[in-house]
RNA sequence: GGGGGAAUUCCCGAGUGGCCAAAGGGGGCAGACUGUAAAUCUGUUGUCAGUGACUUCGGUGGUCCGAAUCCACCUUCCCCCA
């Protein structure tokens, strides 16, 4: 199997320009292809992680992936599938996010001579003039069109600025640019870029009478139609410092029974066979499979190190033995004692598994707290030093677990 | 530039002088059921020394015994006309 048969197979491909061409250039190593990160954050998410994966299945396949850092599209925020205008960013900020970005990409992907490059559209962007601009690309765009664009007509209830109209065309120059200086032929995107990457096909036909292609990945949904890599609290990062190897593996062991094939077959390395046996199984049986999925990303993420041990900790917290070392924990000092006594709802404050007093009293009057296994329902219990002088482990509802010790 | 409208708690959205910490929905959290899944049902969802007090309804000032609600100014956004 071919790898563009492949990125089918694994429901990746959800757009394509052209797919006899396309097919012809990956399938044969010869597409030399950009990916643009706008640095909307200082940590990728899984939606990048998607992409990068993208990026490392063709280079394996001999194409040559440029990844495209938008410190100058970052300027202007992509209105792509928002309904309200980004807020805008300083300088400072960008240029900060741009460098995360650039760091944690290094430990995906390979850069270097013959192999990935990594470009700032900052480099062309910042220092465009308006007035040349407008003669030498504006004149290639059509309002009329752009307005009938997927991402604009969103925006077109709420409101859409000059600001945020022009990210197409800042878009479309990039591919344009790397077009020249590269010979990059080839533009891979979400599919909410789908407009904007077809504009920048579209440029380069008109400038330059040549041929470009796009293909954009299937976005990550999940059976309800939202997208995923989403929390409560926000994305899953990357980053470890934002999103622990732990929750990062929970995530993926709590993804839900339709999502998990799809997961694997989208997100991670391993074989279509093998995939298709996690394929077979059913109902309870599928928890290995969940089990396989967060193990392989966390590997993939943060190293089999981190993988193996956030699995380990999950094994210990909802089966039986294991490892209990990964937990989160949180060190008592004698300020945090009161009288000698520390009450619960102070504890479950000071572990942050509950941000206010007030919650922590709901909480513990529904029955969602248990310490040392035993379920506590008196708000007013509290305890003295002794009896931290094991190891205590409170539990929230039924997966967060938290570790305190006596400093 | 002219005219009209809007800003409410995590989100949407009701509330137009006291009965408002503020309806309803969504989301979140917890309980039951389970497989660390989904669905369903129940409870809960500003803070605190908790039968009470305090802070909150874009901002600042004002009227009033009393303001999310009335007035003035400001800020932001939307719509119509140019």
């Amino acid at each position: 199997m071919q790898i563009y048969e492949e990125l089918v197979a694994r429901g990746l491909i959800a757009q394509v320009t052209d797919e006899k061409e396309i097919k012809e250039l990956i399938n044969n190593g010869k597409a030399v292809f950009y990916i643009g990160f706008d640095p909307t954050a200082d940590s990728l998410h899984v939606g990048h992680f998607m992409a990068l994966c993208l990026m490392k299945r063709l280079q394996m396949a001999g194409n040559r992936p440029i990844a495209l850092i938008g410190g100058g599209t970052g300027h202007i925020g992509d209105p792509s599938g928002r309904t309200d205008m980004r807020s805008m960013m300083t300088a400072e900020q960008i240029q900060h996010n741009c460098d995360c970005f650039k760091e944690q990409m290094s430990r995906f992907i390979e850069f270097g001579e013959d192999k990935a490059m990594m470009v700032n559209n900052a480099e062309w962007l910042l220092n465009l003039n308006y007035v040349e601009l407008l003669r030498e690309v504006g004149a290639c765009f059509s309002v009329n069109n752009m307005l009938r664009a997927e991402c604009y007509k969103q925006r077109m209830e709420k409101g859409l600025s000059f600001l945020e109209f022009n990210y197409m065309i800042m878009q479309s120059y990039d591919f344009y640019h790397l077009y020249q200086h590269y010979g990059c032929n080839m533009q891979f995107g979400g599919d909410d870029q789908w407009s904007n990457m077809l504009g920048g096909t579209e440029l380069i036909r008109k400038k330059l009478g040549k041929d470009a292609f796009a293909m954009t990945i299937t976005l990550l949904l999940n059976s309800e139609g939202k997208k995923m890599g989403k929390t409560a609290n926000g994305a899953v990062w990357l980053d470890r410092n934002k999103t622990t190897p732990y929750e990062f593996f929970q995530y993926w062991r709590n993804v839900s029974d339709a999502d998990v094939i799809k997961c694997m077959k989208m997100l991670t390395f391993l074989s279509l066979e093998e995939i298709a046996e996690y394929e077979k199984l059913e109902g309870s049986e599928l928890n290995k499979a969940k089990e396989k999925l967060a193990y392989e990303l966390t590997a993939l993420v943060h190293g089999e190190e981190d993988a193996q041990a956030s699995l380990e900790s999950a094994r210990a917290l909802f089966g039986a033995g294991g490892n209990m070392d990964n937990m989160p924990t949180t060190t008592l000092s004698d300020e945090d004692f009161i009288d000698g006594k520390i009450t619960l709802s102070a504890l479950l404050v000071k572990t942050e598994l509950c941000p206010s007093n007030s919650e922590a009293k709901r909480l513990i009057k529904q029955g969602g707290v248990s310490v040392n296994d035993a379920k506590v329902t008196d708000f007013a219990a509290a305890y003295d030093k002794d009896f931290f002088k094991d190891e205590v482990i409170i539990k929230k509802g039924k997966k967060d677990y938290h570790k305190v010790t006596l400093g």
